[in-house]
Order: C-alpha cells, then structure tokens, then sequence
DNA sequence: TCCAGGGCTGATATCGTCAACATCGGAGGC
DNA sequence: GCCTCCGATGTTGACGATATCAGCCCTGGA
C-alpha cells in the first residue's frame, strides 16, 4: 500500500505473495488460477480493502463500465422514473450512469461530453428525440434512443403510444362520448405525435369527427391553460390529454369553472405517474411501463441490439374515477 | 491518428508540429506557450476533433472530474429535481455526475462503488440522511450531505425546515385556525423531524396545542390515507403536511368526503413543486429553493466547505388557494 | 530416461496524460 | 564578447490495470 490512500494491485500482490497478474486474474474470474491461490489472493483482496481503480481499466481495455443517460428535464415525472429505472437495471449489471443534460448547449455538446467520459454506450430518455434530428453523433457510440422516430443511427425502444391512446379513447366511446378533445403534447415530440395518432384515427375509424386539439408542453400549467380555452369553447364531453401533468392542469381549470369531473367531463391522462392514482378525481389513465422500458433499454445498449431496430412495450389503461358515462344532458 | 477511433494528443501534436506535452499545454491553458504556436494547435485541436480522454488524465492526476450523487428514490419529485440541479451546477464547473442509487445493497455498497470510481465528491441528496448513521464512510471521500443532522465527517447543507414550517402554521393561525394537524414523513428523515418541530413549537408558543399528528411516507398514497384518517377524527380545521405529494392525497381524501378546501379544511404543503401550483385548488406550501440548494452543494463538495460546517437556505411560504380564513360554523 | 504437452504463474509492454526535469536559443548585463 | 537567466519547448517516466507472451513444473507416453 506504500504510502498511498488507496491500494493497487502491487500491493494486494505482496500480501499474496503473488504477481498482479495474478491478482488480476482472480479479480476477473479467470478459470485458470489454482484454488489455493486463488483464496490466499481473496483473502488479501478482503484483508486490503481493495478496489478496482476504474480509470485505469478504462485507460487499459478502452471501456469504462460507465452509460450515459441523455435527459432534457427531470422535471417532467416521466423522465425521472425511467431514468431511476435506467440507473437500477445497469447497476445490476456492474455499470454506472452518468447524466447529460440537454441545456443551453444542445445535445451535440451532450454528445461530445459522453464521448470525452468514453461511456460504453448511451440512452437518450424520452423526450429529447426531436433534438437528435440534425445532430451529427460521435459515429463509435452505441446509442438506444427511448420514444423517438425510427432512424437508421441508433436502436430504438418506445412505449405503444398510439395504441393506448386509442384503447384510452375507446373506452370513452364506449362511455358514450361523441365529442372526444385532446391535448397534445409539444409538436416536437415523436410521442405527442403517436398519441395525438391514436386518438385521431380511433375516432375517425368510429365515424366521429376528432374534436377540439389544443398542443400544450407537458407541464400541468400548460395543461391548465389548454385546458381552460377548451372548456371555454365548451363542446367536448371528454378529454384525452397526453400525459398525466397536463391532465392535473386539466382539472383544476374544470375545478375552477365548476365544472364535475366526471360528471361533465371526462378527462383521461398518460403515464400512470405514481399521483395520477390521487388526483382528485383519481385519473383514469394509460400506465407505461418505466421500469419495463429502462430494462429494455439497458439490454439493448449493453447487448446486440441494432441500429435502427425498434422494440415497442405495450401501454394498458388503468380505468379509475376521471371518467364516465356521457349524462343526460350532454 | 493511427488506425484508432479517436485522436490522441500524440496525433494533434503531430499535426501541429509539435510535442504532445505542448498539446496538453494547450488544453490546459498553460501560460507558457507561445501565441503563435498556441494558435497552431488550437487549429489541429479543432481539425483532429479532438476531445481529452478522461479516463488517462484520471489515471495520471487522481482527479476524475466526476461527483457522485447518492440517491434513495427519484420517484419523490423533491430528489429529481434536487439532482438536475446538481447535474446542471457541476455541468457548468466542467464535472460530470454519476448517480448511485442506495438499493437492496445498502448505502456502504454505494459509496464503495463510487469509491470505486475515483469520484471527486459526492452529495448525498436528501432524504437518504438517516441510512447514513451507522455507515463507515470511505475517509479520502468528500462528502455534502443535503438534509441531515449535523455530523463531525460531513459538510450539511439544508433548507430552513423548521422555519418555513413554522411560517405555514403562523399563516394558518393568523387566519384563525386554532387545532391545526400535522401530516408528518417518515421516522427516519431528518427532514420531516424539523418540519414537525416548526409545526409544534409555533403551536405551542401561541398557547395552542398541537392538534393530530399522523405520519405517513412521502408519497400520495400515503397522504390520502393519513388525510382521510385525520378527517375522520375531524377536529382539526386546518393541517400542515410534510411534503406537496402527501398533500395531493389529502385533497384527494377531502373531495371524497366532500369536505371543500379551503372553506372546511385548509391544506399548507411543503416543497413548492412545479405541479403544487395546479392542485385543485392551487396548493399553498412552503418553496424549497431546489436550485439554490443544488449550487451550494456542489460549490460545497468542489470548494473548501469544512467536515462539520453547516449552511441553511431559507424557504419561503407561497400563499396559494388551498388555505383559508376559518368558516363561521367550524 | 527423455520429450511433449498442459496447467499455472510471472514478466513485459502498453493504454493517454501530465509532472518533472532537460534542452535550446536569445536577450541583457558586465 | 561572454556569461547568465529565462522563456519556450521537448523528453522521460509513471499512474494502475491487463493482453500477450514466456517460463516453470508436473504428468504421461514412447
């Protein structure tokens, strides 16, 4: 240990009476060490408190058990689960997670950060797909991208988003409603879109004309405000809005005007985020699996996934006390 | 540039005409190079696309650039945005973060794995304080600790819980309100002991006592219980609650019992949330400055903040819609 | 008895960067 | 004109791990 803080290798050799090679070779698990040797080495492993120096592996085998999460906000709730979930699914397997964020600098300097770490590979969590558009990306790293068009660059993984929208407004015809609005997400976001694609083509399949639209930026304040302009046009009878936060916007304008949710106002969310299940009303909603996708995501950055390959987890409704069956009046 | 993926500074140096050790004067901004030659590499910098390869400059200074955050959840919205802050502070001062997340393995495994990593620093976001009291702590590690007792091995940083807390039960007294209750967090948070002990005390010294008290966990579901069981007994007319999420469930446990808020309950939060402001109604609660406390910790564990030392951040009151004078019938 | 082969271990070089020291050339003082 | 000093640049080695190759010893067959 000399006189350093931290012991190497060497030092763990000496106390072996070994070489650091061999030290190595018991570090890694390779097959060809005696099993004498192998436990006199632990044994000075445990005794030293010794730590792999992971720059230096890095430096030497050119990878450095490190991915890179490539976020726009933690505050939308969305984001923040998956990327615990990103964290959790890649500590199993011995990586660590660093994050980059999207700010003022654009994602190309996002990019060369994580390029300059030398992670192993990256994860752009959702959200932050219509970025990429026009970036041009360090062409050595592997990159899943969650929720973002197809691109022949990077593998990608993305919730059904059309499809629970669609259930989400099936089950409002079912209730009845005739007249089903939307509020969508920002134009910029491959997610927005497919739900927005979910809702329109359900209605026009059902022979109903796709309400009201107005697009809000994921935020419950934005989510209050198109909200409010919608139930002051005043003729949907229900709602599918693109996530959960706007949703909660939603609500409070229908709280404010007087109007009874779901009496008359059906309002269904996205997400599932964990409070969607206390609003008040309780929001129905389409549950996306973060945990699911952060796996996903992981295997495909760390394993064979290729570019340009999709993977889709399905998004079920979760039915709770938001909506309802059109009243008498209507 | 060899056959390899990415330059060197051997590779740059050759393009300028130069030693590498001049390159790495130029990268570190050296004063002693010449203008001329300076501009040179600059030139074949930016033409190789050059980028420093941390993983060597680690291994040769000691420094890694890198400060872990150790986390308990990100589902609690306070801790997301908690760590963006830090990210985007520690982004600006050049450093990268790592998140690690306290699991099944425990707080020891975490530090250890950041130990691992060589970290600079790391900031131990809040709410995971009280997992740290029996842990050995690896002593070469700077260490910031957001909302937790003071301790001898660490610098602490924290928001004003008792004082913001007492400022929302003043604010309630001042409306009238004389059994006020108080959703408190769990045991183990420090946190949530300041906020019930800012609650108490301001009873107290008005010569009021302090009403119900219910503890639950943070999170929604947890407050609509605590709430609705508060509401049940039903002396109380106003109630403090720990934390904006545990106060959505509260309004939630309200509207189904048709107690209207603020006319026959007020609710006060803590945290100030960017959703607590669309709660139905608008949430009053306490603002914690997320992105003050983000940029102190990081100027903590990078600067010169002592093991020991102590700062407090004030948190402010936001009077909202949720709380109310005392209805004449009460 | 000698040699071939296989299992285990050790020696050496190397990854990219930077600290420390070495070198070179020109300016200025005597 | 010579010596000194200093600023600019180059050379060398080391950080800690591991890929690669070399060497040792033992077993077994001819």
């Amino acid at each position: 240990m000399a006189n350093s803080q931290r012991p190497s290798m060497a030092d763990v050799a000496a106390l072996a009476g070994v070489s650091a090679q061999t030290v190595s070779r018991v570090v890694n698990a390779s097959p060809r060490v005696d099993p004498e040797t192998r436990h006199r080495v632990e044994a000075a492993l445990a005794r030293s408190g010794y730590r792999v120096h992971r720059a230096a592996r890095a430096l030497r085998t050119g990878r450095t058990g490190i991915i890179g999460a490539v976020v726009s906000t933690l505050a939308t709730v969305g984001n923040s689960l998956m990327l615990q979930s990103v964290v959790d699914e890649a500590s199993v397997r011995g990586y660590s997670v660093v994050i980059a964020r999207i700010g003022t600098d654009g994602p190309a300097e996002a990019f060369e950060r994580l390029r300059e770490q030398g992670v192993d590979g990256a994860i752009v969590v959702n959200e932050a797909s219509a970025l990429l558009r026009d970036v041009a990306l360090p062409d050595e790293l592997r990159l899943v991208v969650v929720d973002s068009p197809p691109d022949p660059r990077y593998a990608g993984i993305e919730t059904a988003h059309a499809d629970g929208s669609a259930a989400a407004t099936r089950h409002l015809l079912e209730l009845g409603h005739r007249t089903i609005a939307h509020i969508a997400g920002p134009d910029s976001s491959y997610a927005a879109a497919e739900r927005e694609r979910g809702w329109r083509e359900t209605l026009t399949a059902a022979g109903c004309a796709p309400g009201p639209l107005v697009r809000a930026q994921w935020t419950s304040a934005s989510g209050f405000e198109a909200g409010g302009s919608l139930m002051d046009v005043g003729t949907a009878t229900a709602v599918v809005v693109a996530n959960d936060q706007m949703a909660l916007g939603v609500l409070r304008a229908a709280t404010e005007r007087g109007i009874r949710v779901p009496e008359r106002l059906s309002v269904v969310g996205f997400d599932d985020v964990d409070d969607a299940a206390n609003y008040s009303p309780a929001l129905t909603t389409v549950h996306q699996p973060f945990d699911e996708l952060g796996r996903r995501a992981v295997a495909a950055v760390l394993g064979d996934a290729e570019p340009g390959s999709r993977e889709v987890v399905a998004a079920p409704l979760v039915v709770r006390a938001s909506t309802g069956a059109i009243s008498a009046r209507a």
